[in-house]
DNA sequence: ATGTCGCGAAGATCGCGA
């Protein structure tokens, strides 16, 4: 199986070239992030014609998570446990949720399409928020990985987190002063890892940015970030048998300021008579 | 020049979010 996630900045502004992108690659599971429309705004044709089943959440003109397969998707869920909601200047409990994650079983894996909060500024409520959001996502995949030790469980989208200071190359983003790359943030990404997670496409692509910001020429000078992750449980690491970064997405006419993270799993149902027996680690 | 995008609401530009 062939899984990607990408934040696409408006599913309605690059359809073609989305979907595109999936066929040519043979993208079996596409999560895609920041679609900004509602469902009853997506374009769901183009991604049917292509054979592809979606699921869509989008509450306004904002955030929005999608998840595409080719085989239908299971048990969706629109958001995981006790996820924090936020509503600008109404800080206190009980905001609403925002459209920030979608959870779907399909092939065996327990796949999560997730839009972090951006944080906007250090001292912002939106940093709060940010940080709160990481701890409750922490504490679902604790509480699953111990309910279930051998789920095949991915999260994977714009974690809006540059985890180490190589996957920081905008002059602009500095640490001590710029959300994505402050020590919360890098802990809440850490905790994630201790929680039984795994940057899965790292070991294989161990360098490259996934999102140039439009402005200053980012791309062009190479200055971007390396912030969409797909991270695995050990099961869903274990069956990890390649991974890419689609630079060449961020060219071109009307790109988003992200591009796809991919990896491939040899998803071939273990088989118990089997002469060689599965080792791990 | 916070210099680019995308969206909606207003109304042929602006505010918001990133």
């Amino acid at each position: 199986m062939r899984l990607a996630t990408w934040n696409v900045n408006s599913i309605r502004a690059r359809v073609g070239r989305i979907v595109d992108f999936a066929q040519r690659e043979g993208i079996d599971v596409l999560a895609m992030q920041e679609i900004k429309c509602t469902p009853a705004q997506f374009p769901f044709a183009a991604f049917e014609e292509a054979g592809y089943h979606v699921e869509a959440h989008g509450l306004n003109q904002w955030n929005g998570v999608a998840i595409a397969s080719r085989e239908p998707l299971e048990d969706v869920e629109l958001a995981f446990p006790d996820m924090p909601g936020f509503a600008k200047g109404h800080e206190g409990p009980d905001q609403p949720q925002e459209a920030r994650a979608m959870g779907a079983t399909v092939g065996g894996v327990r796949v999560w399409s997730l839009y972090v909060p951006n944080g906007r500024g250090l001292g912002d409520p939106h940093y709060v928020y940010k940080l709160d959001w990481l701890g409750a996502l922490a504490q679902y995949t604790r509480d699953a990985l111990a309910r279930t030790p051998d789920l095949a469980l991915a999260l994977t989208g714009d974690f809006n987190i540059a985890p180490t200071d190589e996957d920081n190359g905008d002059p602009t983003i500095v640490p001590g002063l710029s959300t994505h790359v402050s020590e919360p943030e890098r802990d809440a990404f850490r905790a994630l890892e201790a929680a039984g997670l795994a940057d899965v496409v790292r070991p294989l692509v161990p360098t490259g940015f996934t999102y140039w910001d439009y402005k200053q020429l980012r791309f062009p000078r190479n200055q971007g970030l390396r912030i969409d992750f797909i991270l695995g449980s050990r099961a869903f690491a274990d069956a990890v048998t390649g991974a890419a970064i689609h630079r060449d997405e961020r060219k071109g006419d009307a790109p988003s300021d992200h591009v796809p993270v991919v990896v491939d799993l040899d998803t071939a149902a273990p088989d118990e008579d089997d002469d060689v027996p599965m080792i791990f680690g």
